[in-house]
RNA sequence: GCGGGAGUUGCCAAGCCUGGUCAAAGGCGCAGGGCUUAGGACCCUGUCUUUUAGGAGUUCGUGGGUUCAAAUCCCACCUCCCGCACCA
């Protein structure tokens, strides 16, 4: 058969079994039956959500993990009796698709040809996408049939996006709120800025992608005359360790008026300096030249100290003024080395032998001068030496978490170096004798438009205060009630809550809702995704047109939402009818808090968060979401996806190589939670095998009435009794794949074992227990691949939907512990047997095997439940053991007692008690049907015979080693 | 640095939360056999060392500890991966 080849290995299919019909099929009969759709009724409710996609491309299987973990959620908690609700919206919101859309305008050749080829989107689409909005209609269709494709069980009547003119006025009423408690601030605000677009840059809209980051510099002023030397650190506590100022010789320094104050920098500087607000007015020129020799006043500590030359200082880094700290930084090390070498044209400089490094804090391993051991350890010589950038580093490094301030350094004496940073830097600010400066990390960043990028200050920003204690408090002690899957997010929240602070929440472009009292501001578009929840509870009544925009102000949101105002008022003035405005009121009532919330573990340090800090913020507590649970990403055979390395598969190409459920397994099944999920060939190939091989074996069994008569029988129905135990527990904890495993993997041994034991004894009369174990594990497989599901429980002969059966409950009683250890006592027998056959390479003729004499069940059940006890001393053991007449014998075969204390121990404590429970057990009638066994394997016959028994055939004097659950066995 | 995760037998990977059924699932690879004109298809068997009686020995990053018992719990150390923002 050829193999349809196409540019991604993965997608090669040998098309074995055609599954599209089969989802057609059931998709169709659910649609028809609205299975999914949710009305408030008297059945406790359960609102599960995920985190709505952004439509910019296709989605890809990565995307797929946190909806098919949601909808298999959903489908459990639907089959377990719950009301759910599952809902989905689009977020239209947000820049990239505005950043596409531009591009689309300019012709750019790349991204035309990534929709045409990678995206397959049709020319004519393609031409339409000059308008944003075109290109996520597109991607939000495309993403929906992918989502109906894959068979998520959502409530499609509540779609929305986010740019409907209902939600943005919702999300308007969410910001009046937010500032009406004070939680919404103004302020300044650095950004990454492109001077020549007018707009802050982020990382996609950068040439290479750059992420434009900067650092905060203290910029500590230098008093020369009536002038301001000013220079820019990272390390502010080092002031009490200057011992000049550096320029260099050749830069040709503005004197610019800045704010109030005349400053000697670099034009490079002035320009820095106008982005972050600062008035500077060019006065004059000044080269460095000019300034070396002079002497400056150091602020704070008041004495003064010569300005020097040097080469290394850049007119583009800081203000090109460089203050000097040689006993801590290297760089300013060498270059005083430097000058004293060749002192050359500045001869004249007074004094310079003079000038010692003043070290101000002590590190261990560093001695008096850490700088001068960094240049001996590295051999550096001279200030251009490359290496002076990684001695600096290690140093810093080193200093920053390891270093103390030193006696020297006035009130911060003997603070570390981490806290004593921040104190001196607020300290010098204080007295206005220091100012801030951004410097981006890499330069030069250039916008798309060709631009160099700066930091610019923004003024009157607006910002979410996340900074605020008591929401901050609110906050943490919630996140400690809530439930959150897997525990170790927790303390991830936790840390995140500490670290967040003031966050812009407005921006200048971009698709999304006005700021309702700053309409020249757009709300970012995290801002506006973090109560959005709430909106599906009313999404039905917009989509059906039952309330128009017209008809919609806050007083709607705050009498749906929150309960407040009057309905007859509200109704008169929105001409909503006031049934509709309660219904509506009471849907919301119904449905939330939302019970839980599922997305990617990369959401937790924003929108997750996000998402807490409002619904606190806005909604009364009995309304406050109940349970976050968080997944990892998808590797592509164990490697990240990316575009670059071409391995993203689009999820509906998937489905129609692979078909969904296979999908869905495979992506579940290959890791816990908050792992990496790896999604390989081999892993869906191998899933694809098994369901087929299921889908078969379903049509074999016919529901038949028949009693658990023999031993197996009982014996696989207590072991479906503990699947259905372990893995509801399973699910319930979110350990899809354990669940999974146990459903699909585990058991399939236990069948095989009962049909091997079923075949040995040539029964034919197992059709019906089959039947209900196998359709009782259709159930339990639906939700994980529903389509494959349905079409197996229909070939079972069952009737209605698989996705409506209800979930099984385990029954205890049904639970025979006895047939359990009679079953285990079989295989470990078995296995045994054909250990020593193996071992003495013999071929068998005849099999005997002796059971333990009573006395030796006796004490095994003595010795038992001492051990329980916890009671492990042979010596006394015995003693007990020998004052009883009943175990006496004991004094015959005293090892007995230590081999058996050894057996107990080496089990775990739930057989120990499982023995202890079900006394004793019969063992020649448990052996006995190891016989039928042994002839199917071997072709021999098989004899069994106690201990005890005088008449017993025991020519190599084997029996005497028999012990409880460990017969003796002889092979000839 | 802070926060999170990981280190398992040739490779990938389960087990760890809840200590004992762990020489440790499963897959790949490898070896032998079957089936076959053939097979990169499928099925069976084996795959730490040792052993002609179900046994013994040495293993789960390193070093300690707790326990009758440690891959699993505790402590210390080493190595690797991810996040640290105004971006969805």
């Amino acid at each position: 058969m050829p193999l349809l080849l196409q540019n991604n290995p993965f997608l090669e299919s040998d098309k074995i079994m055609e599954w599209a019909p089969i989802e057609e099929k059931w998709r169709q009969r659910w649609q028809a039956e609205k299975q999914f759709e949710s009305n408030p009724d008297a059945r406790k409710k359960f609102f599960v959500t995920v985190a709505y996609p952004y439509p910019n491309s296709p989605q890809h299987i990565g995307h797929g993990r946190t909806y098919t973990l949601a909808d298999v959620h959903a489908r459990f908690m639907r089959m377990s009796g719950y009301n759910v609700l599952f809902p989905m919206g689009f977020h239209y919101t947000g820049t990239p698709i505005l950043g596409m859309a531009r591009r689309v305008q300019e012709n750019d050749k790349d991204l035309i040809e990534a929709f045409r080829t990678l995206y397959k989107v049709p020319e004519e689409k393609i031409r339409e996408f000059a308008d944003p909005v075109k290109i996520a209609d597109y991607f939000h269709q495309e993403i929906k049939a992918g989502m109906i494709e894959m068979g998520y069980s959502i409530d499609w009547r509540r779609e929305f996006t986010t740019i409907d003119p209902i939600y943005n006025q919702f999300i308007g009423w969410q910001f009046k709120k937010l500032k009406e408690s004070g939680l919404v601030i103004q302020g300044t605000h650095p950004v990454g800025w492109c001077p020549k677009d007018q707009n802050p840059v982020s990382q996609h809209d950068t040439l290479g992608d750059i992420e434009p980051s900067f650092t905060e510099y203290t910029v500590i002023k230098f008093k020369y005359g009536s002038y301001v030397l000013p220079a820019a650190t990272l390390r502010p506590e080092t002031i009490f360790g200057i011992t000049n100022l550096w320029v260099n010789p050749k830069v040709n320094y503005e004197v610019a008026k800045v704010d109030d104050e005349e400053w000697i920098i670099s034009s490079e500087c002035a320009t820095k300096l106008r982005f972050l607000n600062k008035k500077v007015t060019k006065i004059g020129n000044m080269l460095g030249e000019e300034l070396v020799g002079k002497k400056i006043r150091i602020p704070e500590r008041g004495d003064e100290v010569f300005i020097l030359p040097a080469t290394f200082v850049e007119s583009d880094n800081g203000t090109g003024i460089v203050m000097s700290v040689p006993a801590h930084a290297p760089f300013d090390y060498q270059a005083l080395e430097d000058l004293k070498k060749n002192m050359g044209e500045y001869a004249n400089l007074p004094s310079l032998f003079e000038i010692k490094p003043i070290s101000i804090i002590q590190t261990d391993g560093y001695g008096e001068i850490p700088a001068r051991d960094m240049i001996e350890k590295l051999g550096i010589d001279n200030q251009n030496n490359p290496k002076l950038e990684e001695a600096t580093k290690e140093l810093y490094s080193k200093e920053f978490y390891g270093g103390k301030l030193r006696q020297n350094t006035d009130k911060f004496s003997q603070k570390s170096v981490a806290v004593a940073k921040e104190e001196v830097k607020k300290w010098i600010l204080e007295s206005g004798n220091a100012d801030i400066l951004y410097e981006l990390n890499e330069n030069p960043v250039r916008c798309r438009c060709g631009a160099e990028c700066v930091v610019k200050l923004l003024d009157k920003q607006w910002f979410l205060d996340y900074s605020n204690p008591e929401w901050k408090e609110k906050v943490h002690s919630w996140i400690n009630q809530m439930q959150i899957l897997p525990e170790e997010i927790r303390n991830e929240f936790n840390h995140v809550v500490d670290w967040l602070k003031e966050r812009a929440c407005a921006r200048q472009h971009g698709l999304g809702t006005k700021l309702p009292w700053d309409k020249n501001w757009i709300i970012e578009s995290l801002s506006d995704s973090v109560i959005y929840m709430a909106y599906y509870t009313i999404a039905e009544y917009v989509n059906a047109g039952e309330i128009k925009k017209e008809h919609i102000s806050d007083s709607f949101f705050d009498y749906a939402f929150l309960d407040k105002g009057d309905v007859q008022k509200i109704s008169t003035d929105l001409k909503i009818p006031p049934e509709k405005l309660e219904e509506m009121k009471k849907e919301f009532q119904y449905y939330y808090p939302v019970n839980a919330r599922h997305s990617g573990r990369d959401l937790v340090p924003n929108h997750l968060t996000f998402f807490i800090f409002n619904h606190l913020a806005i909604f009364p507590k009995k309304y406050w979401p109940e349970e976050i649970v968080v997944n990892g990403s998808v590797l592509m055979n164990g490697k990240k996806m990316s575009k670059s390395m071409g391995n993203i598969i689009p999820l509906r190409d998937a489905i129609k190589t692979h078909g969904a459920d296979s999908i869905r397994l495979a992506i579940l099944i290959s890791a816990e939670l908050l792992q990496d999920a790896d999604f390989n060939q081999e892993a869906v190939h191998g899933i694809k095998n098994k369901l087929e091989n299921m889908l078969e074996e379903s049509a074999k069994y016919k529901a038949s009435e028949e009693p658990l008569l023999a031993q197996e029988d009982r014996w696989i129905a207590s072991r479906l009794q503990q699947l259905i135990a372990r893995a509801t527990i399973s699910i319930q904890k979110m350990r899809l794949r354990e669940a999974l495993h146990y459903v699909l993997y585990e058991f399939d041994s236990d069948i095989q074992w009962y049909l091997r034991r079923a075949k040995a004894k040539n029964r034919d009369s197992q059709a019906g227990i089959l039947h209900k174990v196998l359709s009782t594990r259709v159930v339990m497989l639906s939700p994980f691949a529903p389509y494959v599901s349905e079409e197996m429980w229909s070939r079972l002969g069952n009737h209605g939907l698989a996705s409506t059966a209800s979930w099984p409950i385990a029954n205890e009683t049904e639970i025979d512990l006895a047939s359990i250890q009679s079953e285990d006592l079989l295989r470990t027998t078995l296995e045994d047997i054909k250990n020593i056959i193996k071992v003495t390479k013999m071929s068998p003729k005849k099999i005997t095997i002796y059971t333990a004499a009573q006395w030796k069940t006796k004490a095994y059940q003595k010795i038992l439940s001492q051990v329980i006890s916890g009671d492990i001393n042979i010596g006394t053991i015995i003693k007990s053991l020998i004052s009883n007449s009943e175990t006496a014998d004991i004094k015959k075969d005293p090892d007995f007692v230590k081999k058996t204390v050894n057996d107990i121990l080496s089990e775990s404590q739930d057989s120990r008690d499982s023995k202890n429970k079900i006394g004793i057990v019969n063992e020649t009638m448990a052996l006995s049907e190891l016989e039928s066994l042994v002839k199917d394997e071997y072709g021999i016959g098989l004899q069994i015979f106690s201990e005890a028994d005088q008449a017993k055939y025991d020519p190599k004097n084997k029996a005497r080693t028999a012990r409880p659950y460990k017969p003796a066995i002889l092979i000839e």
